[in-house]
DNA sequence: CTACACAGCTAAAACGATTTTGCCTATCTT
DNA sequence: AAGATAGGCAAAATCGTTTTAGCTGTGTAG
């Protein structure tokens, strides 16, 4: 047994052993490691000893008893619909590098778009200590928001918000992306324009759907509602992918059609697909959110483009300031985005 | 100020505050809410009482302060490759669901294939003190995994493994999956068939590779290097989009191509549709890992589908039975899944 | 020669739980 | 009637940190 540095992992070494190896107390190691030597009048000489010691030793702190003794986990929650989606797959990862720019880690969880398990969720979070969420609210979720917001914890909507609840948000301008898109296909000359959108009652699908609306009267086009589709969003894949066709089949006029979300626009390309229709030559076709898909599908979908970096990093940037803010309950900010439309050959 | 309950949210109540409502010790409160009762000859009624006043109270524990105190977390720590991509967002979404059976969290981090975030990841991740490790190694992070074997971590390997490393692991028969896709190809009658891979050092691209070569000299076709064509994971997408289309424009005896990822099964896409070429008119296509865009894109992709589902609950489930068992170091179980074929019109 | 400041460090409390040990009071045994 | 047993709970140790208050000794001023 030379002096050679043995098996390493035996028991993980604490701030303890530290102290005992240099023979000081651990209020020195831990005053000395948390760069507070000086303030507390720590000479330089033992602080110095100690870090080495620290570093041979490979001394790394227990975060939990960290946690418990500061009440900070630098821990953020990220509540989102579901991971898997592409949207918030994206969002997911973007988050994650800005967080841990401001050394935060990201604890995630899909909702799958069901308020109860958001509650849960939520709960679940809070009992971890978790520093500040980041939550793209559903439907239903309207509670948890508002308790996250009367216990001051640190929160940051995304993608969506309550009009009634003062929670900062960051989000896309919805309406004038739709309006944007819209405007383009009327100024090809489409005028026969169908939407299909989503049946749950979040802002964001209610301002895209006043996007199209409002495009069409500021062209001077009526209004049928035979022309909109709502899908019921937990519905199956395959019912969908029906709905749209008969929606398309029974509007016979429609000579194109705007959908509010990348997944249905997956779903209504299955439907065309179905149908045998050709993008644009039988029907044209708008996108809200990008997706691979879109941009290789023959001949390529012409979309509404959400900034998903610049999204996750502000919600991010929202976030930090106001856990380092702390104290002020400062109003909330709001932010919007602009989303970009992508002109590609499906107009 | 009646009896009503108040503003509720003030500061988290503890054990000791239920203690003091109902008058008891802490140790009482903790073991009737664990269940420890009985065990302890806690009276059934005061038992009964104090339940009551917890609920009654909202108590919820500060799972830090158990942590610290159990050593336990109930955090699984997951370690992909980049959350954002099809394959692992959706592993990751099966996996959450998982643990959460389990009655474990997943908190995940990707590696974007570097395997010096990787290591740092593990650290991190230990330092939080997760209860068991679910990662898919990048080459580069043996280092890492043996530490976490040796340090007796429960740990299980997805999707990829080391040879030389003893730890669990649920794959899927690579080459297998590749042999049957490439039969199937041999049996339609195609002969030069190309191969597209990654060029990264992991296992599973060696067996697909393998696959690809067996498969020729079971059929006494003549293997050609110049069919073989390797890109640069963190290359350009646009480069990779023009190396794929020289590849296939230099070797136009080329009927058709095995590709060995969805994530260039789509870059291949597109480098068909520069080229202007047909599916499978003009050369004929197989991916390895479903997409999307494979069921969608004309004229729908033949693939080989890892099954996602089960390589998560599997991946679970082995670990839930390291961190169970404990003490035995048993032997690494070795789960190997068998992808399926899923033929389209690609070939 | 007392007093006071200051440098340099440590002891101890606290964070919020779990768990072992210990103590006291009935009841039972013989 | 004395000792043993069991029942019912409280005390205290513990996990690994952070942080405040305080202790000791030396130099300087009055």
């Amino acid at each position: 047994m030379s002096s050679g540095r043995g098996r390493s992992t035996m028991k993980r070494v604490s701030l303890k052993d530290i102290a005992c190896m240099a023979g000081v107390s651990t209020s020195t190691v831990s005053l000395v490691l948390n760069g507070k030597a000086r303030k507390m009048r720590i000479s330089d000489g033992l602080a110095k000893t100690v870090k080495a010691i620290a570093k041979k030793a490979g001394y790394q702190p227990n975060q939990v008893a960290v946690s418990l003794r500061t009440g900070k986990s630098k821990i953020l929650g990220l509540v989102v619909e579901s991971i898997s989606g592409n949207f918030f797959g994206s969002l997911a990862k973007v988050i994650e590098e800005a967080a841990q720019e401001h050394d935060y880690r990201i604890v995630y969880c899909s909702t799958e778009n069901d308020s109860n398990k958001g509650h849960d969720l939520i709960q679940m979070l809070s009992h971890r200590q978790v520093d500040g969420y980041l939550v793209t609210p559903t439907s239903g979720m309207e509670k948890d928001v508002k308790m996250l917001l009367d216990s001051k914890q640190p929160l940051v909507l995304i993608d969506s918000y309550f009009p009634s609840i003062p929670a900062s948000h960051v989000t896309v301008d919805n309406a004038g992306g739709v309006k944007t898109g819209m405007q383009h296909l009327i100024d090809k000359g489409y005028k026969n324009i169908g939407f299909i959108t989503v049946d749950l009652p979040l802002i964001q699908m209610i301002q895209r759907a006043n996007g199209y609306h409002e495009t069409l009267t500021a062209n001077s086009i009526r209004f049928k509602a035979g022309f909109v589709l709502k899908l019921s969003y937990n519905g199956d894949r395959d019912e969908s992918v029906n709905r749209i066709a008969t929606f398309i089949k029974k509007n016979s006029k429609l000579d194109a059609i705007f959908v509010a979300t990348n997944y249905l626009g997956i779903v209504a390309l299955e439907s065309l697909k179905v149908l045998g229709m050709k993008i644009p030559e039988d029907i044209a076709m708008i996108c809200f959110d990008d997706h691979d898909i879109f941009r290789l599908y023959p001949p390529g979908l012409s979309v509404i483009q959400q900034p998903i970096l610049e999204i996750g990093r502000t919600a991010v940037r929202l976030l930090v300031e106001q856990m380092e803010n702390g104290d002020p309950i400062a109003a909330p900010v709001k932010i919007q985005l602009t989303p970009k439309f992508i002109n590609r050959k499906s107009t």
